[in-house]
Formats: C-alpha cells, sequence, structure tokens
RNA sequence: GCCCUGGUGGUGUAGCCCGGCCUAGCAUCAGCGGCUGUCGCCCGCUGGACGCGGGUUCAAAUCCCGCCCAGGGCGCCA
C-alpha cells in the first residue's frame, strides 16, 4: 500500500454522504487561522472543507497542514458534518490526512483567480493545469454529453456507426489541403474527411451510417474557428428523395442535441454562468440566391455565383434573425462552379448551375455542410473532368458507382464549432482538449 | 499566403504616443509574521520583470531596423 488511507474507500465529493468519509484531490485553498486551518479540497465533481482546528489534530498534522502548497495532491479520512457557518453548507472535520503528491510553487498559470485571467495561449502551454479549472472541465464535461447525445440520437434511428481509415492514399477533395505523411516510403496523406468511405458504405448497402471522428486540414488559417485537426460528426443514408431529407437528419440532430443538454449538464451551465441555447424545429431554408437578396438589401455587396464570405455569412445570420425568427438557418443551393462545392455534389436537375448542397449556418458561423451526392457513374466522372480533376486519381472511389449505389446523401458538422455554439465561446481552441493550429503542435 | 496589433516579475497589467522625474507602479503569486471560523479571508513586512540581436542618443521599457513568439482580420473552411 502506498498510502495509509485506503483510497479504495475513496468517494466523489459531490456523493459524499454524512458520517466518515475519504475524500482525495487537489488542495485548492489553504486559508491559515491562529487557531484552525480551512482547507478546501476539490476534486472532479466539486469542493469541499476540510478544518483543521488545532489542538484536535496533532501538531505536526496541523503544522504540515499550514504549509501545503496550493495544488497538491491530498487525501483525507474524516466526518462529513452539517454546518451552518460554512458556506458550502458541509464540511469534513479530519481524522486522518495524508499528502500524496506536493505541488511545485508557484504555479506557471493563475487559475480560479477572479483578479488574474491566464492568457489562453498561456493556458494552453499548461493545460494539465488549465484543465484543473471547473469552469474548463465543464466545457468538457457538456462535450461528453454532446457525443452521448449523438451517439443516441444516431442509433435510435438506425444508423451504423463505423470507423474510416485516417491514413489514405488519395487526396480526397474540397479544396482543403491535407498533410503528407510518410508511410513506409510512400508518400500518403492523413484524411480531411470520410466522405469518400462513408459513400463506399452505400455503396455497400451499409444504407445509414455515423462515424464521430479526427479529421485534418492543413490549412494555415489564423482564426479563432479553425483548427488543423478537429472532430467532424459525419452521417450519410441511402435511398434519399432530395438532400432536403438530408437537412431534415441534420435538423433532428441538432435540435435534439440542443435541447437536451441544458438539462442533463445544468450544473455545467451555472458553472460556465451561460444559458444554454434552445432551438426550435423548422429552420429557415434559405437559397444562396435569396441570400444573396438577403444581405443586399442590409447594404453587403455579394459575390454573385460565389459563396457568402464571413461577413457575408455574419450578415445572413443576422437578417434571417430578424426576418425569420432564426438563430441557425440553412443556406441551400450553392453555385456549382464555386470552389468550395466539390465535384460529388449532385447539381439541380433543371438548372445545372447550382447544386444541392448546403449549409447550416449558426449565428454567424458555419457548422455543418452536406447535401445530395452524384451516384451516376457517367455523370459522376464528366462533374470530376469539369472541376478539373483526373479521374485517374479517384479510381477506387469511382468504382464505387459501377456496380449499383443507392441514391444517397450526408452531411458533415464540426463537434468543436457546435460546442462552441452551445456553450457560447469566442474561440474553438477552448473546445479542444489540446488545439492544433498552424502554430502549435505541443503539448 | 496577405494585412493589422502586441510582447514588462510565475500570472495579468500600468508606463511607450511626447526618451531623462522608472531606484519600473498595481493586482495576483511566493516567503515570513500576526489574526477564535475563514469562505474572492484580512493586516504588516519581504521577494521577483522591460522577448532576442543591432542602431540612434549625453541618456532607451519608451525612437528606428531585423528576427522570434503571440493574438486578431481576410481569403478558405466544419
Amino acid at each position: 500500500m502506498v498510502s495509509k488511507i485506503d483510497l479504495r474507500k475513496r468517494v466523489r465529493i459531490a456523493d459524499a454522504q454524512y458520517g466518515e468519509v475519504v475524500l482525495a484531490g487537489f488542495v485548492q485553498d489553504v486559508r491559515v487561522l491562529k487557531n484552525v486551518v480551512f482547507m478546501i479540497l476539490r476534486d472532479v465533481s466539486g469542493i469541499t472543507q476540510i478544518v483543521f482546528k488545532k489542538g484536535s489534530v496533532p501538531d505536526d498534522v496541523f503544522e504540515e497542514v499550514c504549509s501545503i502548497p496550493r495544488e497538491s495532491i491530498v487525501a483525507v479520512r474524516g466526518i462529513m458534518i452539517e454546518s451552518s457557518i460554512a458556506k458550502l453548507g458541509r464540511e469534513v472535520i479530519p481524522i486522518e490526512f495524508e499528502v500524496l503528491s506536493e505541488a511545485s510553487q508557484p504555479l506557471p498559470i493563475e487559475f480560479l483567480n477572479p483578479s488574474v485571467e491566464t492568457g489562453l495561449s498561456r493556458r494552453l502551454d499548461y493545460r494539465f493545469i488549465d484543465l484543473r479549472n471547473p469552469r474548463v472541465l465543464a466545457i468538457f464535461k457538456i462535450q461528453s454529453a454532446i457525443t452521448g447525445l449523438l451517439h443516441e440520437f444516431f442509433r435510435s434511428r438506425g444508423f451504423i456507426e463505423v470507423h474510416t481509415p485516417k491514413i489514405v492514399a488519395e487526396a480526397t477533395e474540397s479544396g482543403a489541403s491535407v498533410f503528407p505523411v510518410d508511410y513506409f516510403g510512400r508518400k500518403v496523406f492523413l484524411a480531411q474527411s470520410p466522405q469518400f468511405y462513408k459513400q463506399m458504405l452505400m455503396a455497400s448497402g451499409f444504407e445509414k451510417v455515423y462515424e464521430i471522428g479526427p479529421v485534418f486540414r492543413a490549412e494555415p488559417h489564423h482564426t479563432p474557428r479553425h483548427l488543423c485537426e478537429y472532430t467532424s460528426i459525419d452521417f450519410e443514408v441511402s435511398y434519399i428523395e432530395s438532400y432536403h431529407d438530408v437537412m431534415d437528419i441534420v435538423e433532428d440532430m441538432v435540435v435534439y442535441i440542443v435541447n437536451r443538454i441544458g438539462d442533463i449538464c445544468s450544473r455545467e451551465f451555472e458553472i460556465l454562468n451561460v444559458k444554454p441555447p434552445r432551438m426550435d424545429k423548422g429552420l429557415p431554408r434559405i437559397t444562396v440566391r435569396e441570400a444573396y437578396r438577403l444581405v443586399e438589401s442590409r447594404g453587403y455587396k455579394p459575390t454573385y455565383m460565389e459563396d457568402l464570405d464571413t461577413r457575408g455569412e455574419r450578415v445572413f445570420s443576422k437578417a434571417v434573425e430578424e426576418e425569420y425568427g432564426y438563430k441557425a438557418a440553412f443556406l441551400i443551393e450553392f453555385p456549382w462552379r464555386s470552389g468550395s462545392r466539390p465535384f460529388y455534389v449532385m447539381r439541380k436537375l433543371d438548372e445545372p448551375d447550382w447544386a444541392y448542397s448546403f449549409d447550416l449556418i449558426w449565428d454567424g458561423l458555419e457548422i455543418t455542410t452536406g447535401g445530395q451526392r452524384e451516384h451516376r457513374y457517367d455523370i459522376l466522372r464528366n462533374q470530376c473532368i469539369e472541376k478539373g480533376y483526373n479521374p485517374d486519381n479517384f479510381g477506387f472511389y469511382l468504382e464505387f458507382f459501377k456496380y449499383g449505389v443507392p441514391p444517397h446523401g450526408g452531411s458533415g458538422t464540426g463537434l468543436e464549432r457546435l460546442t462552441m455554439k452551445i456553450v457560447d465561446l469566442e474561440n474553438i481552441r477552448e473546445a479542444v482538449l489540446l488545439p492544433r493550429d498552424p502554430e502549435r503542435v505541443k503539448p
């Protein structure tokens, strides 16, 4: 046994009942008075107070407690009692006390300190300490609940969860740059999306698949909403009539999560001091052509036959909120020629300059992209050429469409962007444990 | 990739525009002492910093040049 206090008897602070308890965690604060010491103990579930009274505990323990550095790890066996003086309502009278791991001083970052807020960059350098902050922890508890709800949502609708390769031989589509990787002397790439594989599974007859996994984008973006590695919520479904069927699923998914997360994580929203968002079904679906008019009527000049730019999307969101009363909306029917629309989207039957593609924009931020895919081999191959690619480079992909593939569509949503909107974060880096951006690959 | 802003104790900032009054202020933090119950404890004392390199000047945290780092905007994207 490494410790004299039996850690197997330990309970989380939030679960502790009155009576004898074993608790362990971080020393958040020690307030030393002449004859009494108050120690604030924190674990993943919350905080409590341990009261050491001179005379009631051995003198050597009292001395030790007076000088214990903040953020050390300690264990205590004691009696949890109700207390009318303690603001937390209860406190622990120690019987046995033990330091399990002493923290060095001073701490490299300040946290839990209302008068000093350490900058994000420094916090990320010492993320392992930063994550001790209950406010930071709350973000990841909420994110965990979001992915839990996603699994619930997809499984209840008969989706099969899949895991597609992240090391790929051929650069995907979409224009986003890929990271090259040395693979036993061959040049391969990190997957920038599971797109081709989830479509393959439509050809394989899986009908409905979803994947929540990492994707990699070698774009040197320097913004509060881009990452080089992020988690994509992808799904693909067969036998759709139109891309509206895909949007229906996206809408159900987002509304399902948004309207449940507040109840599941009420404590975490409280810690963050954030009001959980609400979202009603019936999100407006507005064509890009209508959007041009919408933003233009508000004094913003769009470039026709191109996607809305960042500011255009913000103006669009504001206009939608004012005119439709929704903070989120689908932007639909994209210009086919636009660089952001890949060759595999299905073009509008009667107007081939426009594609059955959509974005979900929530309060100015694009959180989802999706659409109906072109499943007819000859047309797909021609579109590939028309977009300027050599079909031979997409040989394995085009093969899927030769031997029978149902009409299908799907979408991809950024988990971190979704998290950002749900907990109202300014910077996407706050929504990842260890963000990867063009400069940062450590820790 | 282009553009803008910024780098001052462990952390967060003031000072820079208008060079000298900076022996660099404040808060937090850390150390010591005091305090019959704290709860953002309080009080006193002590400690610690001008990103790196070069230049201008009698004098540089302050002005100029280069580099490095950080943050933001744009394009682009989830």
